[in-house]
DNA sequence: ATGCATGAGCG
DNA sequence: GCTCATGCATA
């Protein structure tokens, strides 16, 4: 499993990230703070009797996969290919009415941390913990409020030093992705069509970019800082796109080859909720903890080590993320 | 659309 | 080892 990709877009990984927009690094990280759940209270609280909840939810998470049949790790089957990216530029309604209610929205008997079976609702306290929404209105969603870049294109000021990101501002953001789509859409091309032709564009320190990175761009599941990063360059392509499209708009489809391979670990469902029920009590866990959870769950250490990374990455992503 | 993974850069 | 930006494989 896990191959080595054989596909390095452009080397410039670097160039895109840390020197891109300095200011708006802190000011992200300043906003996903105030974000957060106070990672620091979180942390003083559990730290006290972390080890008896770690213990507990251990004991809760055995006596839950007991029952069950302990198969997992890898998928038996594997698709050696056909339609995937088929799929990419039908319109996907989720991102039509965004609703953090996705994490949310079950049963949520009680919201107490430390009743007797913490495992069984230990799910509806991680999604609490998690986004720590208020229940009331969650985004009002309101018209597009940039009528001249929807019908007009800006300058696209990339490079501009002296110029400060006028757009960092998540409603801007927001509005642009929503635009974004519908447009691409409105060209009949799909997220993948897009990312591979953002190389043809040739902008500095700009590569191609896969379907899912586009897909992140339109629903807002980026950070704040990599929706900023992108925005610039899907607009510069969208525009360029729109003017092609106006000068031969007649366009075959281009069949794909088909080549894939490795494989992706599938963590089976009561091993999730009990790496959920961790990551409640513990969102950071050291690399002993990790190693134990791993042995307890019979999973690779790498493996949780990974979903704990991937975990706090989600807790960072844009969407409603931010208090609008 | 999203889960699990890689790799660069940074301590 | 972590964060971040991204990607492959898949549901």
């Amino acid at each position: 499993m896990m191959a080595m990709d054989a596909k390095q877009p452009f080397a410039v990984p670097a160039a895109l990230q840390e020197p891109k927009f300095p200011g708006l690094h802190a000011g992200a990280d300043a906003m996903r703070r105030v974000c957060l759940p106070a990672p620091q209270l979180q942390g003083n609280i559990f730290g006290s009797f972390d080890e008896s909840l770690l213990a507990r939810a251990e004991a809760l998470a055995a006596a839950d996969i007991a029952p069950h049949a302990k198969g997992h790790h890898l998928h038996p089957h594997f698709k050696p290919d056909a339609a995937f990216h088929a799929m990419s530029g039908v319109p996907c309604a989720a991102a039509a009415l965004p609703h953090p209610a996705a994490l949310a929205a079950h049963p949520l008997p009680h919201p107490a941390l430390d009743g007797g079976d913490l495992l069984e609702h230990l799910s509806p306290s991680l999604a609490v913990a998690g986004l720590a929404e208020p229940p009331a209105l969650p985004a009002p969603l309101p018209p597009p409020p940039l009528p001249a870049a929807a019908a007009g294109p800006l300058p696209v000021p990339v490079g501009a030093p002296g110029a400060p990101a006028p757009a960092a501002d998540p409603r801007e953001l927001e509005a642009f992705a929503e635009r974004f789509k519908q447009r691409r859409v409105r060209l009949g091309v799909t997220q993948a069509d897009v990312g591979a032709a953002l190389a043809a564009l040739k902008l500095p320190g700009v590569g191609s970019l896969s379907q899912s990175t586009i897909c992140r761009f339109e629903s807002l599941t980026l950070s704040h800082n990599n929706m900023t990063a992108l925005r610039p360059v899907l607009q510069a392509w969208l525009e360029g796109a729109e003017a092609a499209r106006r000068a031969r708009p007649a366009g075959p489809d281009p069949p794909a080859g088909t080549e894939r391979k490795r494989r992706r670990t599938s963590i089976a469902a009561p091993e999730r909720r009990s790496l959920e029920a961790y990551f409640a009590l513990q969102p950071r866990p050291s690399a002993e903890k990790i190693a134990a959870i791993a042995e307890k769950l019979d999973l690779k250490k790498n493996v949780v080590r990974v979903w704990f990374c991937n975990q706090r990455q989600k807790q960072k992503r844009m969407k409603y993320s931010a208090v609008h």
